[in-house]
DNA sequence: AACGTACACTTAT
DNA sequence: ATAAGTGTACGTT
């Protein structure tokens, strides 16, 4: 397996992926970094061209785990909308806290698009940065609208 | 192995 | 405003 890392400007931070092939294992979002190869849809996705990231997948779809599940529900909310983290615990039946837990534990944001689960009366948090979510979600219901 | 604590929550007092 | 329920992870014994 060759893993490859790239990064990718989004706003005032770089999106750094490590990835394999169709697999990503990683995805950071930090201050520093330098333009390079990524994932092809990647690169439009951030720059608002494209809705769907249909070249690569997330290797935390493919485990076995309470996560898991819950990252597969993640993905399955459509680009430019928002269901809250007590929607997606009840279709996995769980709790909004776990489900909680699995976004600040996700390993692939984006690819998982977390950003898109909300709090009941907010926007929920976001790491490292709440901006980060905001300016995803801000996005999206522009190409949207 | 057990225990305590910390959470990207929600609902009910 | 505060508390209780919730599941997992992670540190400290």
């Amino acid at each position: 397996m060759v893993l490859r890392q790239g990064a990718c400007k989004f706003g005032l931070w770089y999106v750094h992926i490590d990835w394999d092939e169709k697999v990503v294992y990683r995805v950071r979002f930090l201050k520093t970094g330098q333009e390079s190869e990524v994932p092809v849809s990647l690169r439009l996705f951030l720059g608002g061209r494209l809705t769907k990231i249909t070249d690569v997948t997330s290797f935390a779809l493919k485990e076995n785990n309470a996560f898991a599940q819950i990252y597969r529900e993640v993905c399955k909310v459509p680009y430019g909308r928002t269901v809250t983290y007590g929607e997606i615990a009840e279709k996995c039946s769980t709790s909004p806290r776990v489900v909680g837990n699995a976004m600040a534990k996700n390993p692939t944001p984006v690819i998982i698009p977390c950003h898109r689960i909300v709090s009941a009366k907010g926007l929920g948090g976001y790491s490292p940065s709440i901006e980060i979510k905001e300016a995803l979600l801000n996005m999206e219901s522009q190409v949207y609208r």
